[in-house]
RNA sequence: GGGGUUAUAGCUCAGUUGGUUAGAGUGUCUCGUUGACAUCGAGGAGGUCACAGAUUCGAGUUCUGUUAACCCCACCA
């Protein structure tokens, strides 16, 4: 196909539009992605994060995806047998809330439909916009295996999730019970804990009196929430403080209501807060919840479910709690109870999704005992079988785990997996099961209803990376591909989702789900801040992609910062990696373009490579070398670096440049087609090394070079490897020679501001003699790169010429014979400079090297080093220093 | 209250086990239309690596403390 293609027709201006949906068609049609167990092979697996089902694609699933892409590119070339399991999450309160926007566009509930209406109304939402972020995740290049695409609420995900749920309520992990927990009054649910976020807030602390009964003294206390008074049921105080010792026992008054409520001693209060008293409201602090236990207080709900007063507030009833507080304070000044107020900042829970405040309420949930499940969690990253990357978030990891409370799991929504408990009308008894039930399996009778909540998203989310294997079914799959190699995700969902996978992980899919958690940052807007839709500072990764393709939005996110840092979003930085896939476009067209009628077969013989032949390999294979060692320590940031330094700086710059010669030399046939080898073949190799970064120009590139025949797509060629043969530091250290000496002679051109067309002669004097035949083969590089109209080579011993600008680099010491365009002042104060500078090293050197502890404690090879760039130094000093004089001459 | 991250060029960031004259991208200045690329090439300017100690022959890199910014966790009303 190769010479089929002419050069001439490729496009001079890389257009990633015009190839990237092709090759990602032609890879799902030909099944790249696809694969099936081959037990010969040493599996590699990932499971997605699960976006949910009707979002769409934004910042940080373009990072968290193409991270995972890299990953599975690069194993499936390594031969591994590979796979990617893709699919969405339901999400529960996320959906719904969708959903029910809509009906109120419509001015309805959805307790107008019920709940089968309903359920009908998501379903038919999830078709219409289920599949639009897995489309968005091919435009970005996922190689996913589609075939096996899953959903939270298919089938088998459904038949796992009460599998799990019934056999923890079996174990007695699972329980019913009826305690204070987080109550999201807009979103008519109870959540969990984390999904509370606590934030400082400024509010009043009110001191209010409560008459002692039978006296006209008071007791002080202080709260932060006055309207939960009502629901007080008594005031506690430290045993051991002095100020209440004789008065407990005592019966207070409470204002406003007039209620007897009794003042008792528990040691959870703390002496030093307020008044050292406090009022206890057990329906509605969780401290008050426990203290109401062991004093046995009634419970007095005062705050409904929908963030009004319930009739316990009496006159208050049905008025929302912030606009009760507000009349109430009033009313407690009028009436002589309020004493004082202060300022106080406290921290005040917040619903994440809606951000409403949190009100704890006293309701019937379902909780999974978390302490059994957590032990072998926390076992298993302190053993190593588990290991986050970078290994800092394992201490997050630890830390929450160890501090865990029980989970609170039932939902009061209808979008999530039903809970499978049945409640019988006659006997009273609960009823787990597998299977629907129809009949109380206590008394028999058929009077029984289904409790009405669903699963928190994340139960489900938590059995992902073995469900989809197939769990509970003991599938080929799961057997070879489970525990999963690498699960990827961002920081922000490590308890939400990796603590839940590991504990289900380890409980039900008998060993950990994973073997490294990969965790990156999040992607910031260009000020640091969050993207965010309320903000609106969000940058839509489709708008990347098509304006810049996805190669370029995919290098962008994983160059230029390390793994689990955040990163920001610059436009600049799009465009930089855009550069970046023009000039491999580029280069690779003028390496086309001249590949016209090369025979494939050619093969040069050793003795056809030039130095910089050499050069180019050498470098080659230690890319190799560098960026596979990288990618296997997950610096996929730093890999990409290296492939963009050896590309650009070393293939393009220099190499590139070097070849000139040969290829628009049409008299020696042999000598151009070992350069359109070399050119070919490293250009070749550094795709396949490039491929799982910029998978689309790599594939399209490819196609056109010649490669082996036997693979269909670069997608499943091999992945490089390294001729350490090939890695020649003789080859480097001579090439490094030529580098310096062109940069110095174009250095020294710009300082007298020589006309680009006014080629000079370069003399050479070598204090390296062994560089002497290097120069003496590859003079025309330094004609070709250096404006050298010829290159004279002293011989040794020789007199230097004066009257010439004057360089000097290891071993070689350089003179342009300028005339006429030196300015002896300007010229000897740039050497003077020089010259400052290198007394400056040499000075730090030769201390170093006299110091007798350097020597003696430095390893050998440190000491030779820097002995040996003291030698260069002072041979360099020793030129510049001549040529000082012979400017004083003039 | 506990824990974590960050502090390196104007800006955004690399710098992996301590040892090159501390790097890149971007911006900025000078020059350049030579047959891959102006989405380019050549050259320049620009950093006491936050501060103070400690360890070491040697510290941007390790340790301690300080300061600043950010983040997470946390049931003192």
């Amino acid at each position: 196909m190769a010479e089929q293609e002419q050069g001439n027709n490729i496009p001079k201006v890389y257009d990633p539009q015009s190839f990237e949906k092709k090759w990602y068609k032609f890879w799902e049609e030909n099944k790249f992605f696809h694969t099936e167990v081959d037990k010969s092979k040493k599996p590699y697996s990932i499971v997605i994060p699960p976006p949910n089902v009707t979002g769409q694609l934004h910042m940080g699933h373009a990072l968290d995806n193409t991270l995972q892409d890299i990953l599975i590119r690069y194993h499936r070339m390594l031969g591994d047998n590979t796979v990617w399991v893709p699919g969405c999450d339901h999400a529960g309160i996320a959906t719904q809330a969708k959903v029910e926007g809509a009906l109120r566009e419509e001015g309805l509930s959805r307790y107008d439909l019920g709940r089968d209406k309903f359920l009908e109304r998501v379903w038919d939402w999830k078709e219409k916009y289920g599949s639009r972020i897995m489309y968005q995740l091919r435009t970005l290049g996922s190689s996913c295996d589609w075939d096996r695409q899953r959903f939270t609420m298919d089938e088998g995900c459904s038949r796992a999730v009460r599998e799990v749920f019934v056999s923890l309520y079996e174990k007695g992990l699972i329980y019913q019970g009826t305690r204070i927990t987080n109550w999201c009054p807009s979103c008519n649910t109870a959540i969990s804990d984390i999904e509370v976020e606590h934030e400082t807030e400024k509010g009043h602390l009110w001191h209010l009196r409560y008459r002692i009964e039978g006296t006209d003294q008071y007791v002080e206390i202080a709260t932060t929430r006055p309207e939960t008074m009502f629901g007080d049921t008594g005031v506690a105080v430290h045993p051991d403080d002095e100020r209440y010792k004789d008065l407990v026992g005592k019966t207070l008054i409470l204002p406003v209501v007039n209620r007897r409520i009794p003042l008792f001693a528990d040691s959870y209060v703390d002496p030093q807060f307020g008044t050292g008293a406090v009022k206890v409201t057990p329906a509605h602090d969780p401290n008050d919840f426990e203290m109401g236990l062991r004093h046995h207080l009634e419970q007095i709900k005062v705050i409904g479910n929908d963030g009004t007063m319930t009739k316990e507030a009496g006159k208050y009833a049905g008025m929302d709690r912030y606009e009760c507080r507000e009349k109430l304070v009033k009313e407690l000044e009028e009436t002589g109870v309020l004493v004082s107020v202060e300022e106080h900042e406290h921290a005040v829970g917040h619903c994440s999704r809606c951000h409403s405040t949190i009100e704890p309420l006293v309701s019937k949930q379902w909780f999974v005992k978390m302490e059994t499940l957590a032990k072998p969690a926390i076992e298993a990253v302190r053993d190593g079988r588990i290991q986050f990357v970078p290994e800092r978030f394992t201490k997050t990891y630890i830390n929450w785990l160890e501090n865990i409370r029980d989970w609170c799991i039932s939902r009061q929504l209808w979008w999530g997996h039903r809970i499978p408990a049945w409640y019988c009308d006659e006997c009273g008894e609960t009823s787990v099961s597998r299977t629907d039930l129809t009949k109380c399996p206590h008394c028999g009778s058929t009077h029984i209803h289904q409790d009405e909540d669903v699963l928190d998203t994340w139960f489900s989310s938590g059995l992902w990376p073995f469900e989809i294997l197939g769990w509970p079914e003991k599938t080929a799959e799961l057997e070879h591909f489970y525990p999963t190699s690498t699960l990827v995700t961002g920081y922000d969902i490590i308890f939400f989702w990796v603590a839940r996978m590991v504990m289900m992980g380890l409980e039900f899919g008998k060993d950990v789900p994973f073997r490294h958690v990969f965790i990156h940052g999040l992607v910031r807007d260009s000020q640091g801040r969050k993207m965010s839709k309320s903000l609106g500072n969000g940058i839509d990764p489709v708008e990347v992609i098509e304006k810049y393709g996805a190669d370029t939005l995919r290098f962008m996110l994983i160059t230029g910062n390390t793994p689990g840092n955040d990163m920001r979003f610059y436009w600049e930085r799009v465009e930089s990696a855009r550069n970046f896939a023009n000039k491999i476009w580029n280069a690779s067209r003028y390496i086309l373009m001249n590949m016209e009628g090369f025979d494939k077969s050619f093969k040069p013989d050793d003795a056809d490579y030039t130095l910089a032949d050499r050069w180019i390999l050498s470098r080659y294979n230690a890319t190799v070398r560098d960026v596979t060692a990288n990618l296997d320590k997950f610096e996929l940031g730093e890999s990409g670096r290296m492939i963009y330094d050896f590309l650009w700086s070393e293939f393009c710059d220099w190499y590139i440049e070097l070849t000139k010669e040969r290829l628009y030399n049409k008299e020696d046939a042999r000598a151009k087609n070992t350069a359109l080898y070399v050119l070919s073949h490293v250009l070749e190799g550094t795709l396949r090394l490039l491929h799982p970064f910029m998978p689309f120009l790599t594939e399209e590139i490819w196609q056109k070079v010649p490669h082996d025949e036997s693979c269909a797509s670069i997608m499943i060629s091999p992945w490089p490897v390294s001729d350490e043969s090939a890695v020649l530091a003789k080859a480097e250290t001579d090439m490094t020679a030529v580098m310096e000496t062109i940069k110095t002679i174009r250095n020294l051109r710009a300082e007298v501001g020589a006309a680009p067309g006014k080629k000079s002669e370069v003399i050479l004097n070598f204090t390296a003699e062994n560089l002497r035949p290097v120069f003496a083969a590859n003079g025309t590089y330094l004609e070709k790169l250096a404006s050298a109209s010829v290159v004279t080579l002293l011989p040794a011993g020789s007199a230097k010429p004066e009257n010439a600008m004057a360089g000097v680099v290891d071993g070689v010491e350089i003179y342009l014979p300028l005339k006429g365009l030196i300015d002896v002042e300007k010229e000897t104060a740039r050497l003077q400079k020089d010259l400052d500078k290198l007394e400056k090293e040499i000075k730090r050197l030769s201390g170093k090297l006299n110091n007798q502890g350097f020597l003696t404690k430095a390893p050998q090879a440190v000491v030779d080093g820097e002995r040996a760039k003291l030698e260069g130094y002072e041979a360099k000093k020793q030129a510049v220093e001549g040529r000082i004089a012979d400017l004083a001459k003039l």
